[in-house]
DNA sequence: CTTGAAGCTCTAGTTGCTAGAGCAGTTATG
DNA sequence: CATAACTGCTCTAGCAACTAGAGCTTCAAG
């Protein structure tokens, strides 16, 4: 049996990470003890570790919550949990290739740029007009919806 | 002079965004016609075509802001420019790095599946278990903050 | 003159946490 | 046994960068 504090320790997952994972039902509710402190079992330092590792390859969530679901009925085909995955890897490939692009501009602009005055600078001048870039670090398809429907990769697990 | 409709058309950045940036101060207040709505001038086009151009670069609304008053004041010498670009330059290195392992173990996870029943699903089995893993995917240095202090990309620019 | 699009303000929601206030319970030391 | 220091508890609010919706007003076209 664990505090919550050992389990954070033993995961890597912060405290009021798994209280917060815990009020989203990723994570079940705990016995508490006496003074109505948290204590977690074997399962629940498992669950925890599933969930860390997922979000450390960027599975959001709600995909976590899925695959969880998954996991919790072994006897299922596999092809939904194989779903989730290609979906995870399809969007981690084309961050890259967006990523990609940004960094050949962001490249250049940085290389261009001679130190001088603002005046002249690369950096400004080329954030000032898109004409400046050679490829298409555009976001969307035509609307181009610079922020859009969904965020599924954490912001920090890139 | 243009309604807040064009503008929008004619920079891509939708008109609620407009407004928000307004309210953060990105962009001036703008005049006001008769019955209170809003019209840009040409330097207003101007400014929204950088911000959304740098957006699609990566930079977050703060380093926007720094840009701007920089392009502000072009006597300036243009060493903080620079060093803003190089930053996120940086960054997408480096979240390209770990957006490169992350694809590998995806794929390795995905081409492993064989198709069968969750009790024998190589994507579960390898989110259960980190040390069937090539790379260290991990976040942080040792503490491993799955999230953490800054989120200078926004999730849609990857 | 009427209709429908576009504009307005305001609040609240999204994701995945983090930070802080203000307590209560637990553990280590004197 | 007392006390300090730590860990835990609940609750609310905040972060980025928007998005969505309600409920209202104004404008341009037919």
């Amino acid at each position: 049996m664990l505090s919550i504090g050992k389990l954070s320790a033993a995961t890597g997952v912060k405290v009021p990470t798994i209280r917060y994972y815990e009020q989203i039902s990723l994570l079940p509710e705990p016995k508490r003890s006496g003074g109505n402190q948290r204590f977690y079992d074997h399962k629940a330092l498992e669950r925890l570790r599933f969930i860390r590792h997922s979000r450390e390859l960027g599975f959001s969530l709600e995909a976590i919550r899925d695959l969880l679901s998954l996991s919790d009925n072994p006897d299922q085909p596999c092809a939904a949990a194989d779903a989730i995955a290609r979906a995870q890897l399809a969007e981690v490939e084309s961050r890259l290739a967006r990523l990609m692009a940004l960094k050949t501009e962001l490249q250049r602009m940085v290389v261009q740029c001679a130190g001088d005055t603002i005046s002249d600078c690369r950096v400004i001048e080329v954030l000032s007009d898109h004409a400046h870039c050679l490829t298409d670090h555009l976001v969307g398809d035509d609307a181009l919806p610079l922020a859009g429907g969904s965020q599924p990769l954490p912001a920090d697990a890139l």
